[in-house]
DNA sequence: TTAGGGTTAG
């Protein structure tokens, strides 16, 4: 007797430390089929021998129950097995196994994490009931595969219903706050987080500031990430990445400079970001140190990093170490490609372009997308290969890569033709696509109006224009020169007052060079460099040598209504003459000059540099909003179209 | 069981 009884108790311990092993879903072991069975299904799974798992459910058939397929679909999550979670889920509908909440979840995740996401909701919408969890798998394979409406209507569905989200549930939708009402959404899932108290959630604070990042709401942004009780490396990637991806470059750059002095930890994530940042700035000397620190962290395999590391070169004017990076990636994307040829591109260098699209077409490892097209068309464009370029079009229609042309595509047409002075043509090639033109489109057509001289179609172009995009200022300043350059004097003061009348503003004009790791920022007629009046006098003196030299002030460059002396003192204040004087100044001599603008180098300027580089016998690199100029002995790269 | 940040182009 005594000796049964001491049995019973250790079967029953037996079976009580299998339950807390196994949490909750202890009301389901029997011990016919628990241990034996699940052992055994464990140890099939973990060697990767689903079948023979599968094998082992389907011999024991209807014992298995939760258990089993709650092993198995486990390890199906885990490595994405689709087709052996589908047989496991077609045994349960054979067998009549009618799954409990927790399984029809798992079936949930698997379909979602297999992209199977008609699958996930077929289940989905068959759940007799649903908790928090099922709500959020179902949202998130939505979010994660690019259904954002699906995914936030699914969201307001289960506040309906009258389920609480959680923190995981915020942290998903947030990021299908996107597009036309995405700030919308955003604030009012904001609203959600507020009432349910999970601002400071380091997570869903992540989510939302990076929301608000996207949405071009920087400050609101900030105010998310001061609040954060918590701070670990994404929440911080993310504000690093939300200030480099709006330009305030020079921000993303402090705040990883004060992270990393506080001793945040940074990933590879970190790095990309803050390389974003470093090719806004054009600071070439701290790019090199961060790509030390990459190649000291071993984090240089990421290729996604290389591909930044490319476009951070590439932006900085030194092409042979963004080729060299792309030449040591083992793997390319189609990323590394494009940000190797818009580089070219930017460079003007034409040839290049093609013969890395070339490469690219006869590796045939990666397919060439819209953004390739793009670099290779607008390449062409810059590189001053019309012809080239208008081949490669023919190719995209004809459909050579299997891609066809988009209204970019078509864009960069009305370029190439514009460039090559065929603007009647381009006229009628913008009549016949099949896109409705775009502002950006007649913009290019009008430069080209300009460069060439063609009075006819610019009126044309600029009425276009002026009728789409009253408020942007650089297309009167386009038109204005045109006229301006015809001594159409009445046009011009016209223009003037149609400005004025319609109060368009222009971004204040903004130039930097970055001299010893520092760079050195100048605004049009600017008094705040601690150099001022050093700078100052040498613009004075560099106008007198320069005029002796043959430059004439382009006066036509400036709208404003005043006399010629005072046209002549506002040009000479242009922010990147300062900062040319100020290269000028601070370096030795003959060697080469790299000054930054923030928006198109206007013609004035454009002829100074090239004087300068003549007189001085510098190289000047100017990198303006749309492309480099390399001048060299008087003479642009871009062939004085741009 | 479910969660957040990143690269080219414009």
């Amino acid at each position: 007797m005594l000796k049964t009884l001491k049995q019973s108790a250790i079967v029953a311990k037996h079976i009580l430390s299998l339950s807390s092993s196994t949490k909750s879903f202890t009301r389901h072991l029997s011990i016919k089929t628990f241990p034996p069975l699940q052992s055994k299904l464990s140890a099939l799974c973990s060697n990767g021998q689903l079948q023979d798992a599968l094998l082992e459910m389907a011999v024991q058939g209807l014992e298995i129950k939760f258990e089993g397929y709650d092993t198995i679909l486990n390890e199906c999550v885990n490595r994405k097995a689709l087709r052996e979670g589908q047989r496991v889920h077609t045994h349960m509908i054979k067998t009549q196994y009618f799954p409990p909440l927790y399984l029809r979840t798992r079936l949930v995740i698997l379909y979602c994490k297999c992209d199977c996401l008609d699958d996930a909701r077929h289940v989905f919408d068959e759940m007799p009931e649903r908790n928090v969890v099922s709500w959020t798998a179902m949202i998130s394979g939505y979010s994660q595969n690019g259904f954002s409406s699906e995914a936030l209507s699914l969201f307001v569905q289960m506040l309906r219903s009258g389920t609480e989200p959680n923190e995981f549930t915020l942290a998903t939708t947030l990021p299908c706050c996107t597009g036309d009402c995405g700030l919308d959404y955003g604030r009012q899932i904001h609203s959600v987080i507020i009432r349910y108290n999970y601002e400071s959630h380091v997570f869903v604070g992540s989510s939302l500031l990076d929301m608000y990042a996207k949405a071009g709401k920087i400050h609101e942004a900030q105010r998310v990430f001061d609040g954060l009780v918590e701070r670990d490396v994404v929440s911080c990637t993310a504000m690093i990445a939300g200030y480099a991806q709006l330009g305030f470059d020079v921000e993303a750059v402090e705040l990883f400079r004060r992270l990393l002095k506080e001793g945040m930890s940074s990933n590879y994530v970190t790095y990309t970001s803050l390389l974003t940042a470093l090719s806004g700035l054009a600071a070439l000397d701290q790019g090199k140190q961060v790509h030390n620190h990459i190649l000291r962290r071993e984090l240089v395999s990421y290729v996604v990093l290389q591909n930044s590391m490319i476009d951070m070169y590439a932006k900085c004017g030194n092409l042979m170490y963004a080729r060299r990076v792309f030449d040591r990636i083992p793997e390319r994307s189609v990323i590394s490609w494009n940000a190797m040829l818009v580089g070219y591109s930017k460079h003007g260098m034409g040839s290049n372009v093609i013969e890395l699209f070339k490469l690219m077409r006869a590796e045939g490892k990666v397919k060439p997308d819209s953004v390739t097209f793009l670099a290779v068309l607008s390449g062409c464009s810059h590189g001053g290969m019309e012809d080239t370029g208008l081949g490669i079009f023919d190719e995209m229609v004809a459909q050579k890569d299997g891609f066809m042309p988009n209204i970019e595509h078509y864009g960069c047409v009305v370029d190439l033709l514009g460039r090559s002075g065929r603007l009647e043509q381009a006229l009628k090639f913008i009549d016949e696509m099949p896109y409705k033109p775009t502002a950006a489109i007649w913009g290019s057509l009008l430069g080209a109006c300009k460069v060439h001289s063609n009075i006819d179609v610019g009126e044309y172009v600029g009425s276009k224009l002026v009728e789409i995009e009253p408020e942007n200022a650089g297309n009167y300043v386009i038109l204005s020169n045109l006229y301006a350059s015809a001594g159409r004097w009445e046009e011009v003061r016209n223009l003037r007052e149609l400005m004025k009348e319609k109060a368009v503003s222009k971004e204040p004009g903004r130039s930097w060079i970055e001299i010893d790791q520092t760079l050195h920022t100048f605004h049009a007629s600017d008094r705040s460099h601690p150099r001022k009046d050093e700078v100052q006098m040498k613009v004075k003196e560099l106008l007198v040598r320069l005029k002796e030299a043959g430059y004439e002030p382009d006066l036509s460059c400036v709208l404003y209504d005043v006399e010629d002396e005072q046209k002549e003192k506002i040009l000479m204040g242009h922010s990147e003459k300062l900062a040319l004087a100020f290269g000028l100044l601070s370096t030795c001599e003959g060697s080469p000059l790299r000054v930054i603008k923030n928006l198109r180098i206007c013609v004035d300027c454009h002829n100074f540099a090239k004087f300068i580089s003549k007189l001085y016998g510098r190289q000047v690199s100017i990198r303006d909003k749309n492309r480099f100029h390399h001048i060299k002995g008087g003479v642009c790269s871009c062939g004085d179209y741009w």
